[in-house]
DNA sequence: GCGACAG
DNA sequence: ATCTTGTCGC
């Protein structure tokens, strides 16, 4: 919807871009969320041919029975480096390429990324609820910013905090697997978006969507 | 100045 | 993230 404004302000500069975040950081909303969900949207971004193109994949699947219902995918030349704490700048532009693709839209999307455990509270996944308009979980792989006590025991979650702020949670979603960063992106709270994300576990370490999608976006769906 | 640092 | 196969361990 909004795209075609986007490719005239998107910023690329680093200075500008944070500039950005730190004006919409005051738009991220916590609340916890209402409404029935009824398709659960997956998103991963991969940057082949050596970073040299953006390649964003999107998977949707019923929520009631988690089964893999449509996908998209959505290539574009890759306009900028990798910064920590800019990566939605990075991979957005393909995202919200692949988004209007689906032919039903996500209720809720979940994002490999961070939602608010970020500097300045806007990761990944609250830039992109918040110009999509769904609501975003963060699913990190890895720690960006923010302070835990390493879960233990398989399906247990510790609370991350940052600047003495609650941010999210770290999840051990499968023995012997690193654990999962948990946070809230926009429109749902940090409770409910653990709540997603171990409702969609299947025996993995990524939650089924965020998984799913990770294979498409290296031609490894089956 | 030094170390940290999503994908 | 990407470049890349088989292999060791739980």
């Amino acid at each position: 919807m909004q795209h075609l404004k986007l490719k005239s302000e998107w910023p690329i500069r680093a200075s500008e871009c944070r500039a950005l975040q730190n004006q919409l950081a005051d738009q991220v909303k916590l609340r916890p969320h209402r409404g029935v969900i009824r398709w659960i949207g997956g998103v991963d971004v991969g940057f082949p041919g050596r970073g040299r193109q953006t390649l964003a994949a999107l998977t949707l699947l019923n929520a009631d029975t988690l089964a893999l219902e449509y996908s998209a995918r959505a290539v574009l030349p890759t306009r900028m480096a990798y910064i920590p704490g800019l990566l939605s700048f990075r991979e957005l532009p393909a995202v919200l390429e692949a988004l209007a693709c689906l032919p039903v839209a996500p209720d809720l999307l979940m994002v490999d990324g961070q939602g608010i455990a970020h500097p300045r509270g806007i990761g990944t996944a609250s830039h992109l609820g918040l110009v999509s308009g769904i609501p975003a979980i963060g699913v990190g792989k890895s720690r960006l910013v923010g302070t835990f006590d390493a879960p233990d025991q398989v399906g247990k979650a510790c609370r991350m905090y940052h600047n003495g702020v609650h941010i999210g949670y770290v999840l051990k979603s499968r023995a012997r697997a690193n654990p999962l960063f948990i946070s809230p992106g926009h429109g749902i709270d940090p409770d409910q978006a653990l709540d997603w994300v171990r409702y969609t576990l299947t025996g993995y370490r990524l939650p089924k969507p965020t998984r799913l999608a990770d294979f498409l976006s290296r031609d490894r769906l089956r």
